[in-house]
DNA sequence: GCCAACGTTGGC
DNA sequence: GCCAACGTTGGC
């Protein structure tokens, strides 16, 4: 069982809209990166766990657990003329892009942010900080622990 | 295969 | 809204 951190502007999709989703379950859809890809198709697993990180918010802070329920599968926006998502060079035959589906968990206690993130000894060398712009990281099982630690005190 | 130009992400 | 960081594209 691994641990992850998914990002997603809360203007586009919250956590608060992962809980009001049916079966607190969305198809986590749409992403364009090539290293981001290869995490969702290749290394997240049913029954493993993600942080649900608020990017482009007031402040950017991880709100929320997710878990997978559901492993890869091909991204149907892809082939979409209409789509933001679609891209020319893939077919049904060879897809480039997938998702997995996840189901809301709990949300933290208390958000934690990127701020606080980056000032934790054990947490300032999370890939979230080292490479800003990746929307699927892992996370360390040190990190996820501290993680949920601090949101179970108030700061 | 190099690398300049361009596009996107996301913190601030 | 700005812009730094960095991934992608495409000419050569």
């Amino acid at each position: 069982m691994n641990y992850w951190l998914m990002k997603s502007e809360p203007e586009v999709f919250s956590y608060a809209d992962l809980e009001k989703a049916p079966q607190q379950t969305t198809f986590w859809d749409n992403i364009r990166n090539y290293q981001a890809r290869n995490f969702l198709r290749d290394e997240i697993k049913v029954g493993d766990l993600v942080f649900f990180y608020h990017s482009n918010a007031q402040p950017s802070a991880i709100v929320g657990i997710a878990k997978v329920v559901q492993q890869a599968s091909v991204d149907p926006s892809q082939f979409d003329k209409k789509s933001d998502y679609y891209d020319p060079k893939a077919t049904q035959e060879k897809p480039i892009w997938y998702g997995v589906h996840i189901q809301a968990q709990k949300a933290l206690q208390r958000p934690v942010s990127l701020e606080e993130i980056k000032k934790h000894l054990l947490l300032k060398n999370m890939m979230l900080v080292q490479r800003g712009r990746l929307s699927v990281s892992p996370v360390s099982v040190k990190e996820w622990e501290t993680i949920v630690q601090l949101a179970g005190r108030s700061r």
